[in-house]
DNA sequence: CTAAAACCTCTAGTTAACTAGAGGTCAAGA
DNA sequence: TCTTGACCTCTAGTTAACTAGAGGTTTTAG
């Protein structure tokens, strides 16, 4: 319940989990990679400003994009600190994503078109096939990471 | 150069990888999860059959679209040992992939249009934002704390 | 005040698809 | 025969995004 009192009272870490659906490991994590920060209590436990609940909202869902979390750090260093993502923020972000997923979107389309061409031919030559020489670099990234890797 | 002496000839893990574009330590690798296997002469190397040759097209094909290698190693299988994929086989194998490969466009394509939906919404609530709730399950493997449980 | 729950740091393990290197063996040309 | 290059096995390291657990401290509820 949020009361005069607690609105402006920071978060433990378990509290910063249970409201993001994150785990308290991911968080020490995604704070060792730099996308969040802490204050620490007294005690040395970590205290969250509660804009980090935004923050984390923008990692998961930066990463249902296929984004991974070194560059979803740097947008994140975009912003200024202290300060949760704004509606204007997250309009320039997700436009920027917007159009690394069409490309990924493109690369596909592209890939499947020249599989269909090649269904049936069955040539998988070196020197002939497109399949096997196409020059493009697909660099397929989607959650559930790959590791494809341009020869 | 092919001469009717040595068109039988098995070929050597170097002569593969230098045919093949792959490196020695990857075909040993590939061989570790069965994806190809060797004969091993006197001295015990080993000693390839030509037809290696195409199957290690064939994977390297089914890893530009994207498919892991375990799932390679699977389709694989299906092919009879001791012979290398013939064009009726590779049609069956590439529609396969080529599904695959619809499936995955599929849901990116969903997903950039919710995207573009929530440009400019800055929501990302919990409760609201369908790029935070959207039912699809988009290869969500591994036990990852997901957000799907309430506060 | 005490016990339990939550927190701390640090190391190591997970999957995927390999690469690099150590330490030793084999094959081919001069 | 000797030397060089190719080959062998095995271990460990790489990246990404975490999780699991050990061993110890702090906070909180009763």
């Amino acid at each position: 319940m949020i009361t005069p009192e607690n609105l402006h009272k920071e978060l433990t870490v378990g509290q910063v989990a249970a409201r993001s659906g994150v785990a308290v490991t991911a968080l020490h994590f995604y704070e060792s990679k730099g996308l969040i920060k802490s204050n620490r209590n007294q005690g040395n436990q970590r205290r969250y400003p509660r804009e980090v609940l935004r923050r984390v909202a923008l990692i998961k869902v930066a990463q249902r994009l296929g984004i991974p979390l070194a560059e979803i750090g740097e947008a994140l260093k975009s912003l200024p600190d202290n300060r949760a993502p704004t509606a204007a923020d997250w309009k320039i972000l997700s436009a920027q994503w917007s159009r690394d997923l069409d490309e990924r979107i493109n690369q596909l389309t592209l890939l499947r078109d020249r599989l269909n061409g090649c269904i049936g031919c069955g040539c998988l030559s070196m020197e002939a096939c497109p399949l096997r020489n196409a020059g493009d670099v697909l660099g397929e990234r989607g959650p559930g990471a790959h590791w494809l890797e341009p020869t």
